[in-house]
RNA sequence: GGAGGGGUGGCCGAGCGGUCAAUGGCAGCAGACUGUAAAUCUGCCGGGUUUCACCCUACGUUGGUUCAAAUCCAACCCCCUCCA
């Protein structure tokens, strides 16, 4: 399918594109003037993750294409929490927890968007704004009338917990009626005219869609992309230390990097395309290169998916390490450290260092010749380990002593 | 409320008085081969120590029987199926 709105064209051939609800009157629309467009997040974690970047860049790619962004916090919703995927009610947090976790969150979206007052400029809003104000009466009676039980059940999100006869809260219940109630107010407040989302969205978007055509009689359009998922199969962004976070609080820049350098092979186009900016010509030539060749592809998408999220400064300094560490076999500046006062045993350096979780584990790295020192394997579990040297576990994991 | 079935290591899932830190699979870690990839093969995969060994903690919870329990008994909690 072709566009003619720069924006649904970009997202087309990026791979951001899962279903429209009306394709052909959206594109109309984007290509008539700017629009604005919203995405609701959660803010039950003090920092987004991998799993939100879709969501992100397509704010970006709004934005860039002339639109206006608006990034929903979901202050209110969170304070019920979507039992969409889940079999169990979300813990709830207080507002607190909610206040702290959405001015962290929005240090991230900086990156991404240009906030401020301009007619393209992104906005931050907070759905607790409105969601708080509600009066149940008047509520049930504009709102909730327009909400069918019986089509309500019929979501996925519900059934399945009905279906496994999983408790389901009312309050749970209640969410997607408040998340199409934020497509209204967006609508009304803001002239907010689409909301995107993942897949897993869709019937909690198209919800909001309909409501404000039946309310206030005006069109509205949903979008979701498509679950990203690697070569292999197992969802994007998952990996067994856990989510790999965007905040760099949570997540070193260092790591941050290594984790888009170490993409399968048969994602490296599709990343390129979904998490950097680079031209599609340009991108076209890197998914091509040959053989070990591709390596060259993976350090550019790193190195530009890193410098979207942490800036520029932060992923030369990671790509140089990786250069240094990995292609000249030394030490980067940003490695892990480990400071101690007088020489430690290989062992107690792979567990300060945040390689080994126990003495054991750290033993075994030894015996299996996976611990390093210099570049050199470790004999056995005594050997000492100073101030400069570099401590490796296995191919990926490097860090340096350092002396206190 | 009644009748059955079940709760085991990150997950799935065997075991059903000693030989069980517990088969197998997945995930993970390491080694080999490579390209900081994939696939494959090999080893590891609760914690501690003086590591071909020993100690501690673990099979829903709490007690009990026994020389000995994940395995038997009792009570309790939770889940599932069927009946009311």
């Amino acid at each position: 399918m072709t566009y003619s709105s720069d924006f649904l064209q970009r997202l087309e051939t990026r791979g951001f594109i899962h279903q429209i609800t009306d394709p052909g009157a959206l594109d109309a629309a984007a290509s008539k003037g700017p629009i604005t467009a919203y995405v609701g997040f959660d803010c039950t974690a003090p920092s987004l993750h991998i799993g939100n970047l879709v969501s992100i860049m397509m704010l970006r790619h709004l934005q860039q294409a002339g639109h206006r962004p608006i990034v929903v916090m979901g202050g209110g919703t969170t304070k019920i929490g979507d039992p969409s995927g889940k079999d169990e009610a979300r813990q709830l947090l207080t507002d607190d927890q909610i206040r702290a976790n959405m001015a962290s969150i929005r240090r991230i979206f900086e990156r991404f968007l240009t906030f401020g007052d301009g007619p393209t400029d992104a906005i931050m809003v907070n759905n607790d704004e409105w969601l708080s104000q509600l009066q149940y009466i008047p509520f049930l009676r504009d709102v909730g009338r327009h909400f069918s039980i019986n089509r309500m059940l019929s979501f996925d999100s519900v059934k399945l917990r009905l279906d496994r006869e999983q408790p389901l809260s009312f309050l749970e219940f209640n969410y997607m009626i408040f998340q199409a109630y934020d497509y209204l107010e967006l609508n009304r407040r803001y002239g907010c005219t689409l909301q995107m989302g993942g897949s897993d969205q869709w019937g909690n978007i198209v919800n909001g869609t309909d409501l404000i055509r039946r309310i206030d009689a005006r069109d509205a359009f949903g979008l979701t992309t498509p679950l990203i998922t690697r070569a292999d199969g197992a969802k994007m962004g998952k990996t067994a230390k856990g989510a790999v976070w965007l905040h760099e609080d949570q997540l070193p820049h260092f790591d941050y990097w290594q984790f888009w350098r170490n993409t399968h092979d048969a994602d490296v186009g599709k990343f390129l395309r979904l998490f950097t900016d680079l031209p599609l010509d340009e991108i076209a030539r890197l998914e091509a290169l040959p053989g070990a060749e591709i390596n060259t592809a993976k350090a550019v998408l790193a190195t530009e998916a890193t410098a979207l999220c942490r800036g520029r400064e932060a992923a030369a300094a990671a790509a140089a390490t990786a250069q240094t560490t990995f292609a000249e076999g030394g030490a980067g500046e940003e490695l892990p450290q480990f400071a101690v006062g007088a020489p430690v045993t290989i062992v107690d350096a792979l567990i300060g260092l945040g390689f080994a979780a126990s003495k054991n584990e750290a033993r075994k790295l030894v015996a299996q010749g996976g611990a390093r020192i210099d570049g050199e394997a470790a004999g056995n579990d005594g050997v000492l380990v100073n101030p400069g040297q570099k401590v490796s576990a296995g191919k990926k994991r490097h860090g340096m002593i350092v002396s206190m």
